[in-house]
DNA sequence: CAGACTTAAATAGATAGCTATCTATCGTCA
DNA sequence: TGACGATAGATAGCTATCTATTTAAGTCTG
């Protein structure tokens, strides 16, 4: 009831609540997309390749997509095997492939960029834009410690293997 | 460039982010409940019942925790095979059934609120109280839209199920 | 009160994510 | 230059989630 503990709830509260609004807006864009047979997961990849400034490699797409290497594997044999993406070797290096739209994929992806502006559109209802820069702003802090975490992690685990080894 | 197409971009951004954040908050409290065998999922239902008002049967349970039914009927069978839970009949409505933590169980809440507790402390390192409050709140507006489609879901079909009956 | 909806939980099958591991290639340095 | 560690992508197998469907029980209505 003091206002330290309504500020532990929220901090409580937090974490559920990120997790329940990414499932429901995963839900959401699921929904909408399903009559042009595309996810939530396969859209931000062709998000992420049409508005790169460069060509990517899977490595690098999958960075800033924000999944792993596998993740981001299998969603490019489904998105190839559709025939919206095509990998292509790289000159200089056998073991990489870059990833590039196909043109089948250039109207596709305007038209979902217009249904998920709809799914924006209602969800932000209530919501200012001052309000969201202001949610993204934090989410940006959040996302450093978690990169500062996946950076030490090598660390601790150097360390128990340290201290594991004979 | 403009702030128009500012505002535009964070609009683009924010669904992105939710579901990495979500990712990689989930990712971590994995990684340091994986003494517990407990994951997050797990936990979280565990933490919802430990502050429910009263007792809760699976559709309440489903609904607090933000999941749908068949979600929460792995996770209990999980918990309940690990004597964490138990389910138990309801007398007026033999369809229901209602949750119940174990005693086993509230040992192990403790020292699991101590670990997310950790993790809280670390990720909003850098995040004031005021902010983390503001950043609920819209998650709170945007959860209200969800819950809205939720409603109106429904309605939707039922027109199209009027349109398309004979 | 009998049949037709509705509701609670369970089951089946799909997608998306992860970690751990494998294979092929690259780089480095003794 | 040849062996070993690092790196890119692929594969395997697990968890969590969803939708659609099934089963059983409750509710309502003609």
């Amino acid at each position: 009831m003091t206002n330290p503990s309504d500020s532990n709830a929220s901090r409580e509260q937090f974490g559920i609540w990120l997790g329940m609004l990414a499932r429901q807006w995963r839900a959401e864009v699921d929904r909408r997309l399903s009559p042009f047979i595309l996810t939530e997961a396969r859209w931000i990849i062709l998000f992420r390749l049409s508005t790169a400034d460069h060509d990517l490699t899977q490595k690098e797409l999958a960075r800033v997509a924000g999944v792993q290497g596998p993740t981001l594997v299998r969603t490019l044999d489904w998105l190839e095997e559709k025939g919206l993406i095509e990998r292509r070797e790289v000159p200089d290096d056998r073991r990489a492939k870059t990833v590039h739209l196909t043109e089948r994929a250039e109207p596709a992806l305007r038209q979902i960029q217009a249904v998920i502006q709809g799914v924006r559109a209602q969800i932000f209802a209530d919501v200012s834009d001052e309000e969201l820069e202001q949610c993204l702003a934090v989410f940006k802090k959040i996302g450093r410690q978690f990169d500062a975490f996946a950076g030490s992690a090598e660390d601790r685990d150097m360390v128990i293997v340290g201290q594991g080894k004979k």
